[in-house]
DNA sequence: GTCTATATAATGATAGAC
DNA sequence: GTCTATCATTATATAGAC
C-alpha cells in the first residue's frame, strides 16, 4: 500500500475542499455574500465550520476562491464561435442562442458575477473585466470587426456597440425573467429563449425602419 | 398658536419617519438587505434604533417601507415621452436619452430596484412587474405599435422586443459601467451616456447590415 | 415619540483534542 | 484534516422610563 493510494474512500463526494467550494458557491450565488452564513456552508458541504476556516483563512478568503473557481470553469464559452461557419447573420445568430443558453445552463455562475457585477466596486469589476469577460469580449468585437472588413457588415457602426448590444440583451433576459413573467407584452418570450433570440437578431440586424419604398 | 401649526421645527430635515425611509433606502441600496444593520440605519437617521422599530415593525417591514417610497418616486418617469414631438426616430432617441438619464440620476432608486429583480423572489418580482414597471412598459409598447400603425416603423418587428431592448441596453450600461471601463473596445462609452444612446438609437433603427447595393 | 438599557440569538473566528 | 467547544462581537428585537 504506497502512501500515495491511501486515500481513496471520499466522505461524501470530492474531497472537502471541492465540497466546501461547490456549497459556497451554491449558497452564495443563491442568497450573496452577507446572507450566507459559515454555519449553512459548513453544513451543506458535510463538514464542520471549522473545518472551513482550516481550509479557508476567512469568509472572504472562501468567496473570492468560490468566485475564482466559478469564473474560471465559464470562461471557454467563446470557444466555439469562431469555427463555426455560414453566413455572418447565421454566426451571430448561433452566437446569441449559445451566449444565453450558457447563462440559463450556468444559472449558479452567472448569478454570482451578477451579483459581482453590480456590487461595484472598482477593483473587483477591473479584475472581472480582465480576467473573466476581457478576452471574449475582445474576441466577439474582433469577429465584427472583421465581419466589416468582409462587407458583411455595415463599415460605419460601432463594433463595440453592437457586441455590448448583444451582451446585454442577453443579460437582461437571463435577470428579467421573473419579472417579464408578468409584463403582458413580453410574456410569451420569457420562457422561450430561442425565440427572444431570433427577435433579438433580426432587429439587430435589419432595424425596425420600414423598407424604402421610392 | 393652532395646534395644527405646532409642529413646524424638524430635528435635521423632515420627520423622523421620513429621515428613516431615506436613511434606510440609501443603504440598502448602496449595500443591499443583509449587508445593513438597524444600528447603521438608526446612526443615519440621526435616531434610536428602538425608535425605528417603535416605526417599522421589523427590519423588513422598514425596507419593504423604503422599496414602495423609492418606486412612487420613480414612476413618472415616462410622462415627456408621449408629449414629445418630431419624427418616430427622434421620439425614441429622445426616450433612449431620459430613460439612461433617469437612471444615472436615480442611481439609488435604480439599484435598490435592481437588486430586488435579480433576488428573484416570484413574489416581489410580480409586485415589481405589476406595480412599477408594468404601466410605463405598456406604453412603450403602445408608441411602438402606433409607430407601426402610422408606417413609421416596420410592421413585422415585435414592439415588445424593440422595447424590451432598449430598456436592456440602458440597464445593462447603468449596471456595467465600472467592468466596461476596463473593456478596451468600449471604454470610450461608458463614462458618455449621450453617445451610447446614439449609438444604441442609431443600430436599432437602422441595423447592422450593410445597404443593398443591387 | 423618543430615548437608555437589555434580552436573546446568531455571527465570524479560534483553541486544542484526536 | 477533522472535530467539539468556546470566544468575542454583533445582530434583531423588546421593556420600560420620560
Amino acid at each position: 500500500m504506497s502512501k500515495s493510494l491511501a486515500k481513496a474512500s471520499p466522505p461524501t463526494s470530492g474531497d472537502a475542499t471541492e465540497r466546501i467550494l461547490a456549497a459556497a458557491e451554491k449558497l452564495f450565488a443563491e442568497s450573496g455574500f452577507d446572507a450566507v452564513s459559515m454555519n449553512a456552508v459548513a453544513e451543506l458541504a458535510g463538514v464542520s465550520k471549522a473545518n472551513i476556516f482550516h481550509h479557508f483563512s476567512s469568509k472572504n478568503a472562501l468567496y473570492l476562491a468560490a468566485m475564482r473557481n466559478a469564473c474560471r470553469r465559464s470562461t471557454p464559452l467563446m470557444d466555439n464561435l469562431e469555427g463555426t461557419s455560414g453566413t455572418f447573420v447565421e454566426r451571430l445568430h448561433h452566437f446569441a442562442r449559445a451566449h444565453l443558453a450558457h447563462l440559463l445552463e450556468n444559472e449558479q455562475t452567472s448569478r454570482l458575477i451578477q451579483r459581482e457585477v453590480i456590487e461595484n466596486d472598482p477593483q473587483r469589476c477591473q479584475e472581472l473585466a480582465e480576467q473573466v469577460f476581457g478576452d471574449n469580449f475582445a474576441r466577439l468585437v474582433a469577429i465584427m470587426r472583421s465581419g466589416q472588413q468582409r462587407g458583411e457588415l455595415r463599415a460605419d457602426v460601432d463594433a463595440g456597440m453592437v457586441a455590448t448590444l448583444l451582451i446585454a440583451a442577453n443579460m437582461f433576459f437571463f435577470q428579467s425573467r421573473e419579472v417579464s413573467r408578468h409584463l403582458p407584452d413580453v410574456t410569451h418570450l420569457s420562457d422561450d429563449p430561442a425565440a427572444y433570440s431570433k427577435l433579438l437578431v433580426d432587429i439587430l440586424m435589419h432595424g425596425i425602419l420600414p423598407p424604402k419604398q421610392s
